[in-house]
DNA sequence: ACTTTCACTCAACGACTGTAGAGTGAGAGG
DNA sequence: CCTCTCACTCTACAGTCGTTGAGTGAAAGT
């Protein structure tokens, strides 16, 4: 197994145990739902050694929450179907825990809010044309709704079949609104 | 003004202002960010009343989160839109209860999970064809994304511009996938 | 006019929360 | 082998929560 020797490196470990109990806790049950206590029982630890390793239970949130940068050179789309999955059964924690805290805790809002911003100028960069800005945010939204419909409210239509069949069935769909214009003619 | 008579007249206005005062807290900041004392604050009345009027607060949670019924006749989306909606500048209060709440507590989650899964039921009968609910879910969920990225997390994008132009912009791309397959060819 | 009803307030409870500070014991350092 | 360090646990506190039961005073009933 991995028993590390110093003391050091020890710390760090449980420390991670810990940030990994609270990802699994805030993204089950949200910032609010999710207590000191919960993290620290699931982690085997004591509650004041969470507090002691992160300072509050806001600033372990914080921590939580950080997605992982967008891979240079990846596209554009295909990093936010990474991140927002649609793709595998499954979340990763810090989505998880993000997403689920979104509409209640103003700082995962704000985290939100930057994130799909940043993706909606980068999606609009690249599609140009007019209404750039919007279709890239349709895009956008839409797969935000797509991942809560499926990972979260778990929708009959959605929550049975299987990611790789959403991703070449949905994607086309999603995407289309970058090409084109999405105005009627009046 | 119209202040009422009769004992029970009385009561049931208070009743009334407290149930109203329980939407705005809980659209605001959710269940358990919504106090009794918040609530009671708001409605200007001692918070054991609003539990001798309803109980508890997760039955009036339960009460502040009921949707209208759809009218008979309306078309479907439209009264998605109304609902969720995308036309207006300010969401119905129960609306925003619901959907503020949806991802943090269990009973909000089902009664959103009932409710789309109706509307999607609908949709897909009104629609037909092949992959008929898998395309009705696309475009429900899409339109709960869109709600959320321009009502609770105000993306740039979408957060500026008018309800009427989101509408004749947007709907036509997302009731598109009811009318076409959106499998691509293999 | 006297009594009763009852919509509402007041005060308090037990439970649970995040967090601080003292204590402890195994391992590092000499 | 002794001492010190420090990762960790124990205990406790102050605050907030939902909820209860007794009390109050104005209006309804007679």
């Amino acid at each position: 197994m991995d028993e590390p020797k110093t003391r050091a490196a020890r710390r760090a470990a449980t420390a991670q145990r810990i940030l990994e109990a609270a990802q699994t806790e805030f993204g089950e049950h949200g910032l609010e739902g999710a207590t000191v206590r919960s993290i620290a029982q699931r982690a085997g630890v004591d509650p004041s050694l969470v507090i002691q390793h992160y300072g509050s239970k806001n600033d372990l949130f914080a921590i939580a929450i950080r997605l992982p940068r967008e891979s240079t050179g990846d596209d554009v789309a295909g990093h936010l179907f990474d991140v927002l999955d649609v793709r595998l059964g499954e979340l990763p924690p810090e989505t998880r825990a993000l997403v689920r805290s979104m509409l209640t805790a103003p700082e995962a809002t704000e985290a939100m809010r930057d994130f799909l911003n940043e993706r909606v100028a980068n999606l609009a960069r690249a599609g140009g044309g007019d209404d750039a800005d919007l279709r890239a945010a349709l895009t956008v939204s839409s797969i935000l709704g797509l991942t809560i419909a499926r990972h979260f409210l778990r929708l009959d239509a959605l929550a049975e079949i299987s990611g790789p069949q959403i991703e070449t069935t949905v994607r086309p769909w999603l995407t289309a609104a970058l090409d084109e214009d999405v105005r009627p003619a009046r």
